[in-house]
DNA sequence: AAATGATCATTA
DNA sequence: TAATGATCATTT
């Protein structure tokens, strides 16, 4: 067990072990079973990465590193830097978003400082041989902000007016929201068109390729 | 080939 | 059910 980073610093050092290590070699010291393939246990490499890191684990809506004001985020990446997915943030809040603000909203606060821990993805790559990149702390430009608050209020804006299930992944230009659950029949309660109660497919908030591709470049092109 | 919509495991 | 950790796999 890793105890969690007192200080900014030391979670720094601890993401520097573990950078240009294996899977496998991280599994072992963890003296976690490596997983099979992702395909049935998705969150394997986040899990992974947390023990490292001494992340407490938990399903509770708020920071990693709440103590340090800092989010973790593991992203997938090919051998050439290129990003492989989107990136998920959180869930939407889609019912009663009344008094909700940009500032005062939980994706805000995780997008406010993240540790970003690249990991090989490629699926050619076999799980147990892939590597653990060099980990950045991050924090939104104004010109980002700006671009992840716009896309926000539109969104949150479509929903306070019963127009969720109008909504596609297409919308936002680094934001998107699309279905985050565990499969098709879970739902959750949001408003309709004319003021009145449906069920809905629960959502989450991503960050868009192109978006987080940025943030990756900026940090590797130094 | 890229992107959207769907899904998997786990905890509380 | 709702939150966390995300990637899968079908559609475009």
């Amino acid at each position: 067990m890793i105890p969690p980073p007192k200080s900014t610093a030391e979670l720094l050092t601890l993401c520097e072990n573990i950078a240009g290590h294996s899977l496998r070699e991280l599994a072992d010291l963890a003296g976690i079973k490596m997983a099979k393939d992702l395909r049935t246990n998705k969150g394997w490499v986040g899990q992974l990465i947390e023990w490292h890191l001494g992340a407490t684990a938990g399903s509770k809506p708020e920071q990693d590193f709440k103590h340090l004001g800092i989010e973790l985020k593991t992203i997938p990446i090919d051998q050439f830097g290129k990003v492989l997915e989107t990136t998920f943030v959180c869930s939407t809040p889609i019912f009663n978003t009344t008094g909700l603000t940009w500032e005062n909203s939980n994706i805000c606060n995780k997008l406010s400082q993240v540790l970003w821990v690249p990991v090989q993805g490629e699926r050619s790559v076999p799980l147990p041989e892939r590597i653990v990149g060099s980990g950045f702390l991050w924090s939104a430009s104004e010109y980002q902000t700006h671009l992840l608050k716009s896309d926000w209020q539109e969104l949150m804006e479509k929903i306070a007016l019963g127009k969720i299930e109008s909504i596609s992944a297409r919308d936002g230009e680094v934001l998107q929201l699309r279905p985050k659950a565990a499969n098709g029949s879970i739902l959750t309660e949001a408003y309709g068109e004319d003021g009145e109660i449906i069920k809905v497919r629960p959502r989450g908030f991503y960050l868009k390729k192109a978006f987080t591709q940025s943030i990756i470049n900026q940090q590797f092109e130094i």
